[in-house]
DNA sequence: CTGAAAGCGCTTACAG
DNA sequence: CTGAAAGCGCTTACAG
């Protein structure tokens, strides 16, 4: 009977219920359930109503989640599947924690406060049971074989899935279709392309869609790296790239699957003493802040991030509505800056 | 009576409980409850237990995490309060994914699946209800005071926070130690800090060591400079700092209170036609991905981050099994690259 | 307008 | 060795 946890927290006594809700405000405890889950118009009086509100404030009440979602069987909840976040500080302090936590069997939540002077939504808003739904990034292939047998509802972001109920996607074909414009407009004829060496449903619509639109508008890719996504991979593979002999046409411009391939290229052409973009135009992908810390700075496709996310969510929201859910393909847009210029005339 | 969820999915019929399991079993559920809770050992016979275990298998049963924690009273799950993810691409996702599911009364349970071949943890695992104590950053102080009167067990990081269970630090002030030697050791008498314009008392720390460790050695901080904490609002500052004129002898060295401060003092030496480290030396801190992207790579200071959100989970741990628990405070170390180089003779 | 009662799926004494 | 029963705290028909 666990009237407080081991440690003694919770102040003294128990955590209050619904009963001594109830029992504070003369009434029963089916009426507080009523009051508090504002369901109480036209079957409560509003007397009583207040009553019980301020009996539940004063005893500082907050409604047992586990006893609610029992009695639902819904837990409101959503499993959001990303491939480990990227690699920054607070990113690997969660994992960290989720290592420790999983050999104890425990679960963790994790409450990104927002920035600023947003809103702070209520942290324990967070904290639910179990799944009613997950939203799941094509990138995480492993966690998704897991999900597919748990025939809970299912988005998939950024993928051409069909086994899922709703599809969010990014438009990364036009992205690159963005960027190889940008070249041929810049005189660009001779591209190479620096690929991530990543088997997912993106990187192999970034591949197929430069090549295509290249073709399509008298370019060519002459020569693709594949290269681990980090710094240190692009930095190798584009060294290969561009120190590679009798592959025909030299290439005048670097196209970068990611921004951390394109940071690693900048790295490469430095050290071969070539001048960007006076002698190599260099593009990235996905926009991150990466791409402003680097010189020059990365010309880049700026990806829809938070609005993939809410717009998964809001696919989630459907399904478990029963509504049809549209496929979205978000678009997206390129950002010029220094790391391209005018084709070299001279090369 | 919710025996499918809103869209039909879960299959045909019912989740199927423990019950289900004991009427094909040929037991009692209470049976069936002990066999698959590990507390079997001579109350059950092990041909029983190898039935019932055979009969869940095939019924694909998985226990009511709400049940289960309704009647146990121990959610077994733990809120890890951080600042906002670092801007990176899944970070956003996720808060945009948040956002949407606080507006529809959701929680988000985030699930990083772990990189390469590590072995992959259920992801249900993280999906439970409510909470059993925090762990939260100081760097989020709005979500704390919310957090407070929760009564909740709660572990600190990288603060001296008294009104807390347990303490997690990181020793950020002998990081600062280390880079001061390291700058001394290199002839540099005279540096300037570029400090964040966050209050938090990992920067306060951070600003106080570095004078007293300059001090106590024989150099001293000759200008501040503070900026919001990003690349652009380095760049700013450290424009400022480098430009400033008769305040004292110009800095050799610029101290940085992060990794994106140091990137932006990068852009800012590089624009004033200083060249590092040759006429200025510069140091980061975080050991960010962003470190190793620019050029030249910053020398700076590693923050054990697995280990920070490990060591977490464990003091939350103990604190609930009402061990008393130490504050710990771990070790960082320089990481020592191409910014940071000897003091110039003439300047 | 309000209360008594059932039941969500578990775990754990308690009988046998 | 196994089962019947209580009870965790809610929500929601159903009576009154």
């Amino acid at each position: 009977m666990p009237e407080k946890n081991a440690a003694g927290h919770r102040g003294p006594g128990r955590t209050p219920t619904g009963h001594d809700v109830a029992g504070a405000a003369g009434v029963s405890q089916a009426t507080v359930s009523l009051v508090l889950g504002g369901k109480w118009e036209g079957r409560v009086s509003p007397r009583t109503a207040e009553t019980v509100r301020a009996a539940a404030r004063a005893l500082g009440y907050r409604p047992n989640l586990a006893a609610r979602t029992l009695r639902m069987g819904r837990t409101r909840t959503a499993l959001l599947v990303v491939p480990a976040l990227t690699g920054e500080f607070f990113a690997a302090v969660h994992q960290g924690a989720v290592e420790v936590a999983t050999a104890h069997d425990f679960g963790v939540v994790l409450y990104p406060s927002p920035e600023g002077v947003e809103r702070a939504p209520d942290p324990f808003a967070s904290a639910r049971t179990a799944l009613d739904g997950v939203i799941a990034s094509s990138m995480a292939p492993e966690a998704l074989a897991t999900l597919r047998g748990a025939g809970l509802p299912l988005v998939m972001l950024d993928s051409d899935e069909g086994a899922c109920d709703a599809v969010v996607g990014v438009d990364v074909a036009d992205g690159m279709r963005q960027v190889t414009a940008h070249l041929l407009a810049a005189g660009h004829r001779h591209v190479a392309h620096l690929a991530a060496e990543v088997d997912s449903w993106t990187f192999a619509v970034r591949e197929s869609a430069l090549r295509e639109a290249l073709r399509a508008q008298g370019g060519a890719v002459v020569r693709t790296g594949r290269a681990p996504l980090s710094v240190r991979g692009g930095l190798a593979a584009a060294t290969r790239l561009l120190t590679a002999e009798g592959n025909g046409p030299a290439p005048t411009a670097l196209v970068c699957d990611s921004d951390l391939l394109a940071a690693g290229a900048l790295k490469a052409a430095r050290r071969l003493g070539l001048r960007v973009p006076e002698e190599l135009s260099v593009t990235g992908f996905d926009d991150l802040m990466l791409a402003t810390a680097v010189e020059p700075e990365l010309t880049t496709v700026r990806l829809p991030a938070e609005r993939v996310g809410a717009a998964g969510m809001r696919a989630l929201l459907a399904v478990l509505e029963g509504e049809r859910v549209e496929t979205a393909r978000l678009p997206v847009h390129l950002v010029a800056r220094g790391s391209t210029g005018p084709c070299p005339t001279t090369r």
